[in-house]
DNA sequence: CCATGAACCTGGTCGC
DNA sequence: TGCGACCAGGTTCATG
């Protein structure tokens, strides 16, 4: 599923279709899909359906109305995407039709995204950490954090209320570019290590969203097209093959309940624990 | 405060 | 070809 990159991919392909266009219908498949409100919450009087705005805060597709906002998250395997058809994709949780004539079909395999109705933002912000690409995430921050806490580095950069957007693949990433063990203990790592890891948390979500994100799989969206990032990754995924550091072969072990790719030649600078 | 594992779902892959 | 085990980019909740 997307990570920040990914949803502010989905965010930036959809954002011109969706503003200015009103939302007419929108219609659940999967009963659970609409996480806290029902179709008719919505007011569709002509003004309050109207879609003002399309931003990502962490990894949510925020579409904002006048009086309320709708937020997506795809979690694992979500999609959202036009259709001018009326054939419904297999997999398809939930139909929004918009006053074009344009559906957006939002399609999930495994049905675990969810779309929230809210006031505003303030549900999201109130359980989200800093955009790490936003002016909030300092190197100074960054490193006062970790030092005010005792966890797992890969834990902590994953966990969305200390620190939005990162997933899986970037925090792999993000911990090989910086030589970083993922069992490392977030106060035992050194301060010019946090220093790199800062810088190359930002550089690589910028790249893959340069690039349009990742695709792993069957990991696509937008119609059909995919993120060109994946050919960027330089450990998640390559299990076994050398590390395009230092050569030797890339280990998979679970971390935080994830699984997990690493350069045990490279990523040696952690203190702490296994 | 922190770590772990289960739960939510479906489908793909791998080994036998 | 079939079947079971295991895995998957996320998040939340219960438990120790």
């Amino acid at each position: 599923m997307p990570e920040l990159p990914e949803v502010q991919t989905v965010v930036n392909a959809l954002k011109d279709d969706l503003v200015a266009h009103r939302i007419v219908h929108i219609k659940p498949i999967w009963p659970k899909v609409l996480y806290n409100f029902k179709p008719n919450d919505i007011i569709f009087d002509g003004k309050e359906n109207l879609i003002r705005d399309v931003t990502r805060r962490a990894k949510f597709i925020i579409i904002h109305f006048q009086s309320y906002i709708l937020a997506v998250h795809l979690r694992m395997t979500g999609k959202l995407f036009f259709s001018a058809s009326d054939i419904i994709p297999k997999h398809t949780t939930a139909v929004i039709d918009l006053d074009s004539g344009e559906k957006l079909i939002f399609q999930d395999t495994r049905k675990f995204g969810r779309i929230y109705l809210y006031p505003d933002l303030t549900p999201i912000h109130i359980r989200h950490g800093p955009e790490p690409l936003g002016k909030n995430f300092s190197t100074k921050w960054l490193h006062q954090a970790l030092n005010e806490r005792k966890r797992n580095i890969k834990s902590l950069l994953l966990d969305q209320s200390f620190i939005a957007g990162l997933g899986n693949i970037y925090v792999d990433e993000s911990l090989w570019a910086s030589g970083i063990h993922p069992c490392s203990i977030s106060d035992a790592i050194p301060a010019i290590v946090i220093k790199n890891l800062h810088g190359n948390i930002q550089k690589i979500l910028s790249a893959a969203i340069a690039a349009k994100g990742t695709t792993i799989i069957n990991f696509s969206f937008l119609n059909g097209q995919s993120g060109r990032y994946a050919s960027q990754l330089r450990i998640f995924g390559r299990y076994g093959q050398p590390c395009i550091n230092c050569g030797r072969d890339i280990e998979k072990i679970k971390v935080a309940g994830r699984g997990t790719y690493i350069c045990t030649n490279c990523q040696n600078t952690y203190i702490t624990k296994r």
